[in-house]
DNA sequence: GTTAGGG
DNA sequence: CCCTAAC
C-alpha cells in the first residue's frame, strides 16, 4: 500500500514547495522544560535546535516559491495591476503567464520532486579521511529534464566544502562514541549526478555505498588504531523521516511515520529524544484532521524523556558489561590484543527514502534546507538498529556477541544491521481521541520488546518478516512495519516511505480510556514567518476578496501552502494591519515593504467601509481604495 | 467547516 | 500561532 501511495504521490501533479511542517523537535517548549537531568542530551538539542533554525531559514527561503501570480482580472483595476506588475517585475518574470485563466499559483507544475533514496552519513572519522569536493552549489534544476537529478550529502558542519565517503565505524569494544551527526551538526549539500532514475535520486558511489556493509573480519586495521577510544559504537540517535503525499489533488504531508530509533547498546552517549508525532498520519485521514489530531497527541514527551533516561541508564549498564567482558576502558593499544574483540565497519547506513519537493524557483539553499530539515527530523525522530545474524534478528540485547555468534572467529558477513522505526517502544501517547485502535497482534511483540524482561529473543512475526527482507548485510532501511502493509515490501529498495502502518501500530498502543490532557499535550506549530512574497499574495487576495473571506483567500493565494491555514492568513492580516498602523521603528521581523503596508491599509480601509457590499462581486476599484484610505486618514480627496 | 476576536 | 465562541 505504501509503495502504491508513493507512486501516486509521485505521479500526482501537485507542486508546491514541500516544506514539511516543522518537526516537533524544534519546539521551544521542549527545551524550556528540560531539567538538569537532561544535560547529557545536549547533543540532540543541538541538532534539534539546528534543525529548527534551518527550518526557519528554509521557510523564509522557500516562501519565495509561494509566488502568487495574481493575474486575476476578477477584481482589480488596470491601474492597480499595472502598478503591481511594475513593482513585482522580477517576481513576475519568473512566473508563467496565466493570462485570464483562473488564478493559479505560478509555481504550479514547476516544482521539483526528488526522492531521496538514501542518505549517507558522514564518516565518523571523516575529518581524517574526508576528501575535498569541488564546489557544487549551483545545480541545474529542471522539472522535466532533471527531475530528481540531484544528490545530497550529509556533511559535518564546519567542514564546509568537504565531504567524504560515509563510514560509520562500529566497534563493540569501545565505550564512548563520537557522534558524527550530532554534536557537530549537520548540513546538507547537493551536487549533480550523472545518473538518475525517474523516482529516485542516486548517489555517487563515492558518497553512497548503497548499503554495503563491509565487515573486516577482526582486523587490526589502521582505522581502529587511529581512532582509539573514539571509535564509534554506533549511535543512539533517533530518526524520523518524511514523506509527502498528496491525495485527491491536495497536498498532504506525512510526518515521520517511520519514526525510527537507533539504539546503541554499548555507547554511553545518548541522544535526547525529540518530541515527535507517532501516529495519525494515515493516508486515509485528511490533512486538516491530521493536524488537529496531532495536536492532541503529544502527551508522551515527558514520559518519553523519562523513558529515555531509563534507557540510557540501561545502556550504560550494558556498556559496563561489555567493558567487563574483556575490554579495558579505553586503552587502545590493548585492544588489538584482545582476541574476543569484534571489529566491524559499517560503510554506510541508508536513510529511508525521502520525498522532497521544491519549486523550480526555489533556491539551492532552500533545497538544501528542505533536505536538511527532513534529515534532521529523521535523525531526531527515532530510529534504532537491529542486528541480524544469519539473517535472523537478534532481539535480546543482553546477549553477548559471542552468544549471538558475533565474533572474529565467525564469518562476519553473516552479520547484518537494520535501521528500524524506533517507536516500537512507543511511549504511550496520551491520545485517546482516535477511535481507530487496531488490535494488531504485532503490537504485542512490540510491547514485549519494550519490556526487556519479556524479551526472550525468540523469533516472532516481525523477525521472520524482517529476515526475509534483510538477509544480507544490506543496510538499506526497511520499514520495520513493512509486514503490516501489503505491497510495500517488494524488493524495491526504494519502498522505504514512512509507513502509515507504523501509525497504526503506534495507535494500537494507545490506551482507550485515557483522556488527553490537552493543555499539556498541545504544542504549538513552529512559527513560520510570512515572507514578503507571501504577504504580497495575501494582500492582493484580500484586496480582491475582502477581509471576511479567509477561506477564499486561502484557496486563491495559498491553496497549495498547506502550512498556511485560512486562520493563519486571517491572523497575518491582522498583524499586517497592526504593523501598517505603527511606526516603522516599532516594527519587528522581516520588514514588509511600505508599499505593501500601504496596500494593507488601503484594503483595510476600503473593506471596513464596504463590508459585504462588494464581496460578492469582487474587489474595489483602485480609486475606491484610495478614497477609502484617504477617508480613514482624514484626508479629503 | 468558517469566521471573528481575544490570548 | 492557539483557542474558542458563534454561526
Amino acid at each position: 500500500m505504501v509503495f502504491k501511495r508513493k507512486l501516486d504521490c509521485v505521479s500526482v501533479g501537485f507542486d508546491y514547495p514541500n516544506i514539511p511542517r516543522a518537526p516537533r523537535s524544534c519546539r521551544r517548549k521542549v527545551f524550556n522544560k528540560r531539567t538538569d537531568d537532561d544535560n547529557q542530551m545536549c547533543g540532540m538539542d543541538l541538532l534539534a535546535s539546528l534543525a529548527g533554525k534551518l527550518l526557519q531559514e528554509c521557510e523564509s527561503s522557500s516562501a519565495s516559491s509561494n509566488a502568487f501570480e495574481g493575474n486575476n482580472h476578477e477584481n482589480f483595476s488596470k491601474e492597480m495591476k499595472q502598478e503591481q506588475e511594475e513593482k513585482y517585475k522580477p517576481f513576475k518574470s519568473e512566473s508563467s503567464d496565466l493570462g485570464n485563466s483562473v488564478s493559479r499559483p505560478a509555481y504550479e507544475n514547476t516544482s521539483e520532486k526528488c526522492v531521496v533514496n538514501s542518505f549517507s552519513f558522514p564518516d565518523n572519522d571523516g575529518i581524517l579521511e574526508r576528501t575535498p569536493m569541488s564546489d557544487y552549489k549551483k545545480i541545474p534544476v529542471g522539472c522535466e529534464t532533471n527531475n530528481g537529478n540531484c544528490d545530497f550529502h550529509v556533511k559535518s558542519e564546519g567542514i564546509t566544502g568537504e565531504t567524504g565517503d560515509v563510514n560509520v565505524n562500529t566497534g563493540f569494544e569501545q565505550g564512548e562514541a563520537t557522534d558524527a551527526l550530532g554534536d557537530g551538526g549537520l548540513i546538507t549539500d547537493t551536487c549533480n549526478l550523472e545518473d538518475t532514475t525517474a523516482l529516485g535520486v542516486q548517489f555517487p558511489k563515492s558518497v553512497c555505498v548503497d548499503g554495503d556493509l563491509k565487515l573486516p573480519s577482526c582486523v587490526n586495521n589502521g582505522s581502529f588504531a587511529r581512532h582509539g577510544n573514539h571509535t564509534n559504537l554506533g549511535r543512539d540517535d533517533d530518526e524520523k523521516l518524511y514523506s509527502y503525499h498528496k491525495l485527491s489533488n491536495k497536498f498532504k504531508s506525512y510526518r515521520s511515520p517511520t519514526i525510527q530509533r537507533i539504539r546503541k547498546s554499548l555507547s554511553s552517549r545518548y541522544w535526547k529524544q525529540v518530541p515527535k508525532d507517532f501516529g495519525h498520519n494515515r493516508a486515509d485521514v485528511g490533512v486538516k484532521a491530521l493536524y488537529r489530531k496531532r495536536r492532541s497527541c503529544y502527551g508522551y514527551n515527558a514520559w518519553q524523556r523519562e523513558t529515555i533516561y531509563k534507557r540510557r541508564r540501561s545502556s550504560d549498564r550494558s556498556s559496563v558489561v561489555t567493558s567487563d567482558g574483556g575490554l579495558s576502558s579505553g586503552s587502545v593499544s590493548k585492544l588489538p590484543e584482545k582476541r574476543d574483540a569484534v571489529k566491524l565497519s559499517i560503510k554506510s547506513f541508508k536513510i529511508p527514502e525521502l520525498f522532497i519537493e521544491v519549486p523550480e524557483t526555489a533556491t539551492v539553499g532552500s533545497l538544501k534546507r528542505t533536505v536538511m530539515e527532513a534529515v534532521s527530523v529523521l535523525l531526531s525522530g527515532g530510529i534504532r538498529v537491529g542486528v541480524l545474524v544469519h539473517g535472523k534478528k537478534v532481539r535480546d540485547d543482553r546477549k553477548t556477541l559471542t552468544q549471538t555468534g558475533i565474533s572474529c572467529d565467525e564469518n562476519l558477513s553473516n552479520l547484518g544491521f537494520t535501521l528500524e522505526p524506533g517507536p516500537s517502544k512507543v511511549p504511550v501517547p496520551l491520545c485517546s481521541e482516535d477511535p481507530v485502535v487496531p488490535t494488531d497482534p504485532i503490537n504485542l511483540s512490540e510491547r514485549s520488546e519494550a519490556s526487556p524482561t519479556l524479551d526472550s529473543g525468540i523469533p516472532n512475526a516481525d523477525d521472520m518478516i524482517n529476515s526475509g527482507d534483510i538477509v544480507d548485510n544490506n543496510l538499506e532501511l526497511v520499514p520495520y512495519q513493512s509486514d503490516l502493509s501489503v505491497d510495500e515490501h517488494s524488493s524495491d529498495s526504494r519502498a522505504l516511505v514512512p509507513v502509515p502502518a507504523l501509525e497504526v501500530k503506534a495507535l494500537a498502543i494507545v490506551p482507550l480510556n485515557q483522556k488527553p490532557k490537552r493543555t499539556e499535550l498541545a504544542q504549538r506549530r513552529t512559527r513560520r514567518p510570512f515572507s514578503v512574497t507571501e504577504v504580497e499574495a495575501l494582500v492582493q487576495a484580500v484586496e480582491e476578496l475582502g477581509t471576511g473571506r479567509w477561506r477564499d483567500v486561502k484557496l486563491r493565494a495559498f491553496e497549495n501552502a498547506d502550512h498556511r491555514t485560512y486562520v493563519d492568513l486571517k491572523d497575518k492580516w491582522k498583524t499586517l494591519v497592526h504593523t501598517a498602523s505603527i511606526s516603522p521603528q516599532q516594527r519587528r521581523g522581516e520588514p514588509v515593504p511600505q508599499e505593501l503596508l500601504d496596500r494593507v491599509l488601503r484594503a483595510y480601509g476600503y473593506w471596513s467601509q464596504h463590508q459585504g457590499k462588494h464581496q460578492a462581486r469582487g474587489a474595489p476599484k483602485d480609486q475606491d481604495m484610495n478614497r477609502s484610505r484617504a477617508l480613514e486618514s482624514g484626508v479629503s480627496v
